[in-house]
DNA sequence: CAAGATTGGGTTATCGTTAACCCAAAGTGG
DNA sequence: CCACTTTGGGTTAACGATAACCCAATCTTG
């Protein structure tokens, strides 16, 4: 603690160099490892950088190689378990690259998007990995383009784009729900979400349920709202909005595990039971997706797997015709019982 | 899509003034807004700015002015819940002052620390926000000393270090659960939790829950596991770890509330009622603490808050003497139906 | 032992912006 | 109408590091 405490000049390479006694090209090839130099050299001046303290400035370094070690990464929001979880996935293959991620939240929001591109571009990075599934203003697709930066499209598998698309397919996410509840005799069904007009891959989900249910000769009801947050609370109030209208489905799909684990709440505490008189099916395991109880049927997303491909991607050659390099996740449904067949 | 595709040189400052016939450093101004600028010259390089689709540097900018747009933040992992909604909290606050988080995680070991405290130092950021709770190594304490940069400790608010510190105590988080233990006249108590001689935050809790309920002349034993996940699966494993060497305790405070309802499913399993038979709390309220049937007693720290007022504590002035700026955040027990009062 | 190759470094010129000054022309007041 | 302030910008020199070359001394080889 008795250490000295007075934020000094910055050191700089060339401090590092006049202590040597060498040119600060010298110092900056040692650190680097490129160049010819003498092993006696090397030492010394590694030596001397590690006693003088000496802190590497990247802006500086970054700004003369034309190359920064930063990655931005746009999400619609880090508080979400499954764009944190797909953000985890990121850094695992970022981190050992030296690669620092910026976060941008855009709440599904195109101007938040717009700001964010704008800067993350200003930061020069080395790749940009954005969140599909908003609609895109045209000058941020301008921009993007322009930059010349690398740009992977995160989880819309949908609708590929940019550089390249990692992600899952949503309608297929909605079809497996829905072809869940069909092969156990449930026709009749309902999806709860919210928010669906801006999280269009939501909205894809839902289309991919009803369609296919529709085309089995079943339907499909939509219990949805737009602004309310898609958490447990919301699943329970949408439900209790849903079981007011009418008699409850035989079968319902949520946006997500949390809404979905807040419905059941609705369900059993107007005495319905779960599964027999309704199924359930969620949407990304989370951890909790198993309550103490029941455990809920769930469509599994790899999380930290899209994020690790999503990452990858940024420094895979990049497609030369028009084929975006696609790259979908499989999705599987959880082993759970909140789905059973009926008689 | 007709648009042109090749990635031209970079647009620069340079490239809008000449396009306007002005000098860089009026571009400059107008951009920033500082310097007397008429308002006719203004519109012209806006517009050009615009037209050229001239995006700013701001590496460059840094270097210059010595001030970036970049915070660090330091987190034990992303994909945790707990620190994800914390995270929350800090871009909440920071994003709309047009500062982007720069994030890294430590996973609790001090290595990883020391290393990624170099790379945020070399981003030379405007400030630095770093999880307390870990065992800093001297190098990297000196190094953070040295830097001069603003660091605002996180969530270890029982020991207050650096500029200032912002987080709750997690003694009083262990005393909370224990005092609702007695007073609900449950003396026999148990521990459960995980990757505690890593997680010191954790470690204090066990402490202030362990010492409050020896000082009333209750009993604690612990179960922990050093490397487990601290998810349900884990609190379900120790617990049938805890069950399958003895009487079940008749209350069990968790590390977490994901641990909390893995536990609980292990009780159930058992055949021991929950609240009856053992009582449980787990700690930080997550929207699906409320599982179905049950609803978690659990200390609720508001998480959000925690990541705002860290933010926030960025940008107050420094304490100058030794009483570090200490912020608590309150804790509360949440409403639930996991403790009852025993007869 | 002459001629080319290798070793171990040094020079110079940017990278794109901004800080700190400077300065002409136009306006202003007594 | 003269001294003085504004207005509206321009000049120059960093910021810290790296790319692209250059060059003297030493080594090697036929």
């Amino acid at each position: 603690m008795s250490q000295e405490l007075r934020p000094r000049r910055t050191i700089t390479i060339s401090d590092v160099a006049g202590a040597v006694g060498v040119s600060s090209m010298t110092v900056s090839k040692v650190l680097r490892g490129t160049g010819r130099i003498s092993e006696e050299t090397r030492r010394r001046v590694l030596r001397m950088a590690e006693d003088l303290g000496y802190v590497p400035n990247l802006l500086a370094g970054a700004l003369s190689s034309q190359t920064s070690t930063l990655v931005g990464v746009l999400i619609p929001s880090i508080s979400d378990q499954v764009y944190s979880g797909v953000l985890g996935g990121i850094n695992a293959v970022l981190t050992p690259r030296g690669i620092t991620c910026l976060i941008g939240e855009t709440f599904f929001d195109p101007e938040n998007e717009a700001r964010l591109v704008r800067m993350m571009l200003s930061m020069k990075p080395a790749g940009l990995i954005i969140t599909g599934g908003i609609n895109r203003t045209e000058p941020t697709a301008r921009l993007l383009l322009q930059s010349g930066v690398r740009t992977v499209q995160l989880w819309d598998g949908d609708n590929p784009e940019l550089d390249c698309t990692v992600g899952l397919s949503h309608l297929a996410a909605g079809k497996i729900a829905a072809e869940t509840f069909l092969s156990a005799g449930l026709p009749n069904a309902c999806y709860v979400g919210s928010e669906l007009q801006r999280d269009l891959c939501a909205a894809r989900r839902m289309q991919g349920f009803a369609d296919t249910m529709a085309s089995a000769g079943g339907n499909c009801r939509a219990i949805t709202d737009p602004d309310l947050p898609r958490n447990a609370e919301s699943g329970q109030i949408l439900t209790e909005r849903l079981l007011a209208s009418g008699p409850p489905p035989s079968a319902i799909h949520y946006l997500n595990d949390a809404m979905a684990i807040g419905g059941m709440r609705a369900l059993i505490a107007a005495g319905i039971g779960v599964p027999d008189q309704t199924a359930v099916i969620g949407f990304n395991g989370t951890s909790l997706r198993h309550s103490i109880r029941t455990r809920l049927t769930t469509i599994e997303v790899p999380l930290h797997e899209v994020g690790a491909r999503a990452a990858n991607a940024l420094s895979r050659p990049i497609q030369t015709d028009n084929a975006y390099g696609l790259d979908l996740v499989e999705l599987r449904l959880s082993e759970g019982n909140t789905v059973r067949r009926s008689n």
